[in-house]
DNA sequence: GTGAAAGCGCTAACAC
DNA sequence: GTGTTAGCGCTTTCAC
């Protein structure tokens, strides 16, 4: 087990250099000398050890995706992307996730520092901006779907403000004054979808209320404590806006739970547009974000900073969002209208 | 940037063997030599180089998990019990999925093939036993969750057979007799679970009734295709067991079209517990394989055969299911028992 | 068109 | 307790 270029040389009776010449289809190699190569590599079922490849280019071609969390889909459709433009490529694609956790979050980052991959694009951080300014200047990193304030660093994301501001006014626009939101404190994206859905209350003319605005996390039953506090308010949201599909799902679930008819008493609309969102019922309305595009994007500009000799490129993409209303909006009611 | 041992060694005044072992934390170095050895990997901000480190070895310490798709919560279930368990031990998973595909598969097994990583897990694969085993003989390899027919190869899965006659056992016990089934045609868990839905009818004295029986694929779409054929029939099924839940929920959606009331009007069972399963409205009633569990075992082995000089262990291992009964499942009603 | 040889960064055997 | 050195498997100059 475990042929080596030098067996394979030996085999074919030619040198060591021949053999990794017609490995890398490099020209200045005769066709007889090609074949008797394959032919050698054929019969000791030889394949090349990368480590030792690797280690003299100094490129693994193996690009890390860290994750907050592997067990979202939508993080995996971002991670299909990047897949699709970077395979044909010659990247391999490998996936880890932090949990959110900053320890974690180190421990994957060392495949960066010690050399086994030449990129890292994060899904979402614990780094701030400085330290990934700092990362930026020496290796070839990239975030996707969630920036950083004043991190000078590749960033393909959504306009997470204008996203938030056609969502609440999509709601306006069935006819809800009363709009709930549930947010989650610490993520930008989550800041910014803020800002939209305030601007657009403003906007609209609609006062904020502050009664209607819950801030927990972006775990799963924060959508049901928030939805149970807006209920119990003397004159309770028609709508609810939520930062994340999944908090719109518990918001769904707890709604059902008050006896509440999700689509009729009230309307939810979540954001990101996961799967799930079609397989509810009531289906699920939500801002859709372009997955495959953001993948695609983000792993093209790094594989080019990786690959080309030019100034990296740190610059802040942005792709487009798109509201989809499904069954869980609907106008408001007369009764709850009131 | 990109400090090497070399300079690490130039900066402490020492050697590069002393540095080398103050890395690996052996035996026999001074503590002021430590104390120079770890200042000048601070000042130099050095991370030791693991593609010198690996070539050297032969050794990498990563583990390559492929899944069939990264979108089924289920399988990063798994996952994330290898994880856990690898982790602390020193070992490193990353994961790619094949998408079913057979060309994929085998050029992310390439992974193992170059000695990028120590072993790999297959959560479902497109090879045959004869291959398996040809692999098995030469690297280190294990099934996990879905088995192959006569590869002797290290396996850890839930006994399927017995799963699904428990689960149709639950039904029966609810008072289903007009029981339906919904498989996937090539999967192996696929056909045992078929093998022990027969079985329980038989043991429970319940005819088998081929116009209950739908063999599709794990696609969602095949759940409501299934419905639809089943309840086109003269005298339709009170219940429907399915090889997946995502099948399962499949079923409850065209159901819910169907205008039929899931755990009343009709009662719907799946397989493998995913996270969904609780946040659907009807919730779902499941059999619940213990993904941490296979995870962890399935790691365990195979750390065990990369690192012990022992022989491989191929054999296979069987860990514990649990039927869950949920709200998607009821005693059937008079009228459609009639 | 082909081969000899240096060297990528590291560990470990051996010498002291 | 420390240093010297060979060599892991590969690519790539440089010579011919």
């Amino acid at each position: 087990m475990g042929a080596t270029i030098k067996d394979v040389a030996r085999e074919a009776g030619l040198s060591v250099a021949t053999v990794s010449r017609v490995l890398n289809a490099s020209a200045n190699v005769s066709d007889e000398a090609a074949e008797r190569v394959n032919a050698a590599i054929a019969k000791l079922d030889y394949s090349p050890n990368y480590l030792g490849r690797n280690l003299r280019c100094r490129r693994t071609n193996v690009i890390l995706v860290i994750m907050p969390t592997s067990e979202h889909s939508f993080y995996m459709k971002i991670v299909a992307g990047i897949q699709k433009y970077a395979q044909p490529r010659g990247f391999d694609i490998i996936c880890a996730s932090s949990n959110s956790t900053s320890e974690i979050e180190i421990r994957q980052m060392n495949m960066l520092f010690n050399r086994t991959v030449d990129g890292v694009i994060m899904l979402g951080t614990q780094y701030d901006a400085a330290t990934l300014n700092a990362l930026a200047a020496e290796y070839n990193i990239a975030l996707c779907c969630e920036g950083v304030n004043g991190a000078n660093v590749l960033t393909v994301v959504i306009d997470d403000e204008a996203a938030a501001f056609d969502a609440t006014g999509a709601l306006v626009k069935l006819g809800h004054k009363k709009i709930a939101f549930v947010g989650a404190n610490d993520a930008v994206s989550s800041v910014q979808r803020t800002n939209g859905y305030k601007r657009a209350l403003g906007y609209y003319g609609i006062p904020i209320r502050s009664e209607y605005m819950y801030s927990g996390s972006f775990e799963y039953e924060h959508g049901a404590v928030a939805l149970r506090k807006f209920m119990s308010l003397d004159d309770p949201p028609t709508a609810v806006l939520c930062v994340s599909d999944l908090l719109a799902i518990s918001v769904i679930n707890e709604a059902h739970k008050m006896d509440l008819t999700v689509g009729k008493d009230i309307s939810v609309m979540g954001f990101d547009n996961i799967s799930m969102c079609e397989m509810m019922i009531p289906s699920v309305s939500t801002v859709e974000q372009p997955c495959e595009r953001l993948g695609e994007l983000v792993v093209r500009r790094l594989i080019a900073n990786i690959t080309e000799e030019t100034e990296r490129d740190n610059a802040k993409y942005t792709v487009e969002h798109k509201v989809i209303l499904r069954e869980s909006t609907s106008p408001p009611t007369d009764k709850n209208e009131q």
